[in-house]
RNA sequence: GCCCUCGUAGCUCAGUGGACAGAGCGGGCGCCUUCUAAGCGCCGAGGCGCAGGUUCGAGUCCUGCCGAGGGCGCCA
């Protein structure tokens, strides 16, 4: 499909003012005619300043000229203003066959511009045997909502769950629930609301305390990491019953935040390990790894540590083992031959910016990655609590994410119990279930990817300003109207003259698929937040200033197809979110 | 030492090289016989860390400096 079902007014615009450039100015032809949204029209295009001096002419008159040529078309008037902008207006009519076309759309007329691109999005990856904390928050929501939307725009994407799921820590842990085996870790076992990964948790310090002070235990753990790696099987049925219990453990969660992650995106380490002398293998036959101090490493070719000297990717380690380096390069390698990918995404903080740098290198000049492909590190940054230091439990421990959503939804509660006292009670857990879990993804989303941000509950669920909640209230506010309407047919009549209200939701409606294509491109769903909200407010003004159950026909037909259109894009941007839009609230 | 990211209103944050830099919170005033007041309007508040530069035009691009955070061999 192409980028757009309904080409919006915007490009609409551009094509004719492209063509106005080329009509008055050939030499100039191709040039972008750069249109925007204005506030002194409908849009503006400012292609006469741009390119006045490659014309020779003064911005005013190339305004001028371009005013000329652009005579009929997708627009009504033209004005030049100031230094040499062009001041655009669309015909009435234009606004409302827009409106038309979207409602008739089941995709509101948003185009497939990533059609068929096989994506790989790497989000999420919580560890085995270990409680997932505010750490895998951003990761999880960022990355989940990133698949949505690439998704939507046409993607093939490919989601990996890749689970800290093997590692010498493991030895230990089934060493010590081997030689306790009262030891109460399966779920089954465990009082409500006791996880698998809890429980683990908690065993694994007592093994780490033991291997510490008992060098005989320490001995067997050793012996038992050997054991798993050489794939002895009691010792491996061990391990996958942690990796399931964990799994189970990590479902409560994504299930909770209604992420789309499922148990076959589940790709981990594990998976990578067999894969690793192999990968390897390669890279010593390229002549890009080399020994140094007994272990295998590639040294950067533009990275410099503090010593001055390149810095190294670990790919095996003196004692003979892999580290994190040569996972990452087996993945790459993986999901460009076998996955046939053709991005990669890496969902991760911005901390390792540098390894990623230093991976993609590797796998480009080994040949791995070509032109055609890109690999990506998406990176984030920290949350941080209200005292501006990252996230921490008063007594300074990480934060368990369960309890956070707890939090969340506890103070949703409260907001929606004070403002709806007669809402029954299972409305009210409903309700405040996804107004607080869609309250701390909407503030993790809402900010600029890359800023550290301060997690701050009462402001999450606030209900005025840029929060899920408002957007959720607007719209099932939106609905209570078309319910009220008995949720008619849309019935458009072009020939209806839009209050300025009217004229300026419209427009916004206009440019969702415009949104959705710039958030594909720069992954950052901040944009998407962002325009939700100026679409709930531009709704806004609307509603306080058009009536539209009670107005004669035509104009109430048009105002419910605005209502319809609008609620339908308010709840397919939430839902590429990951947020649930409420018909009540 | 080198590299990366960030620095916009009292606070939390938006801001494709374009017309007077915008929201929310907090403060003040006002609006519910009308489709959900979980809302809306008005008032006050910054000239975008600092200094240069490129440009017809810079919060946005470039350079330097200051401040904060992060990273730089066997943890991911």
């Amino acid at each position: 499909m192409s980028n757009h079902e309904v080409l919006p007014l915007l490009g609409q615009v551009a094509e004719a003012v492209s063509g106005a450039i080329g009509w008055a100015r050939p030499a100039l032809v191709g040039a972008d005619p750069v249109v925007r949204r204005s506030e002194h029209a409908d849009f503006q295009a400012n292609a006469a300043l741009a390119l006045a001096r490659r014309a020779r002419a003064r911005p005013a008159d190339l305004a001028a000229d371009l005013a000329a040529a652009l005579d009929g078309g997708p627009i009504e008037a033209v004005e030049v203003s100031g230094p040499g902008f062009l001041n655009i207006r669309v015909p009435d009519a234009s606004i409302w066959g827009q409106v038309a076309a979207r409602l008739r759309s089941t995709r509101l007329g948003v185009g497939s511009p990533d059609d068929g691109r096989r994506t790989v999005v790497d989000y999420s990856a919580p560890n085995i045997a270990k409680e997932m904390h505010v750490g895998h928050l951003r990761t999880t929501i960022i990355g989940d909502s990133l698949a949505r939307v690439l998704g939507f725009l046409g993607a093939d994407v490919i989601r990996q769950n890749h689970l800290g799921d093997w590692g010498t820590q493991f030895g230990m842990l089934i060493q010590y629930l081997d030689e306790h085996p009262a030891a109460a870790w399966h779920s089954d076992e465990l009082s409500a609301g006791i996880s698998a990964v809890s429980a683990l948790d908690e065993l694994y310090k007592t093994a780490r305390a033991e291997f510490d002070a008992d060098p005989a235990f320490a001995d067997r753990s050793r012996r038992r990491v050997v054991d798993l790696q050489s794939g002895d099987p009691a010792t491996l049925a061990m391990w996958k019953e942690i990796v399931a219990e964990s799994e189970k453990a990590f479902r409560v969660i994504y299930d909770r935040l209604g992420v789309l992650l499922r148990p076959e995106d589940s790709v981990g380490e594990s998976f990578y390990n067999p894969l690793l002398a192999d990968t390897v293998d390669e890279l010593v036959r390229a002549g890009l790894a080399a020994g140094s101090e007994g272990a295998l490493v590639i040294f950067s070719e533009e990275v410099a540590g503090p010593d001055g000297k390149p810095v190294p990717l670990m790919v095996r380690k003196r004692d003979g083992g892999y580290g994190y380096d040569t996972t990452d390069l087996a993945t790459i390698r993986y999901r460009v031959h076998d996955l046939k990918a053709a991005r990669l995404l890496y969902v991760t903080d911005s901390r390792q910016a540098l390894h990623f740098r230093m991976v993609f290198a590797a796998a480009r000049r080994m040949g791995w990655l070509t032109d055609g492909l890109e690999a990506e590190h998406v990176p984030f940054g920290t949350v941080l609590g209200k005292d501006g230091r990252p996230f921490r439990t008063r007594a300074g421990g990480t934060v368990r994410l369960m309890d956070l959503l707890d939090e969340a939804v506890a103070r949703a509660r409260a907001v929606v119990a004070e403002k709806n006292p007669e809402l029954p009670a299972a409305d009210l857990d409903q309700i405040a279930e996804l107004a607080g879990i869609g309250a701390v993804k909407y503030a993790d989303l809402a900010t600029s990817r890359l800023k550290d941000y301060v997690f701050d509950p009462d402001r999450m669920v606030s209900l005025n300003g840029n929060t899920g909640v408002y957007l959720q209230y607007a719209h099932a506010r939106i609905r209570s109207i078309l319910r009220k309407a008995g949720d008619p047919e849309a019935a458009v009549d072009p020939g209806v003259a839009p209050e300025p209200a009217e004229r300026a939701l419209a427009l916004e409606l206009d440019g969702y698929g415009a949104t959705l294509a710039e958030v594909g491109a720069t992954l950052e769903p901040h944009r998407l937040c962002g325009y939700l909200y100026e679409l709930a407010r531009d709704f806004t003004a609307f509603y306080e200033s058009c009536r539209v159950l009670d107005a004669a026909e035509p104009v109430r037909g048009n105002r419910l197809a605005l209502c319809q259109l609008t609620a339908r894009t308010l709840g397919h941007g939430l839902s590429l979110l990951g947020i649930t839009a409420p018909e009540r609230m």
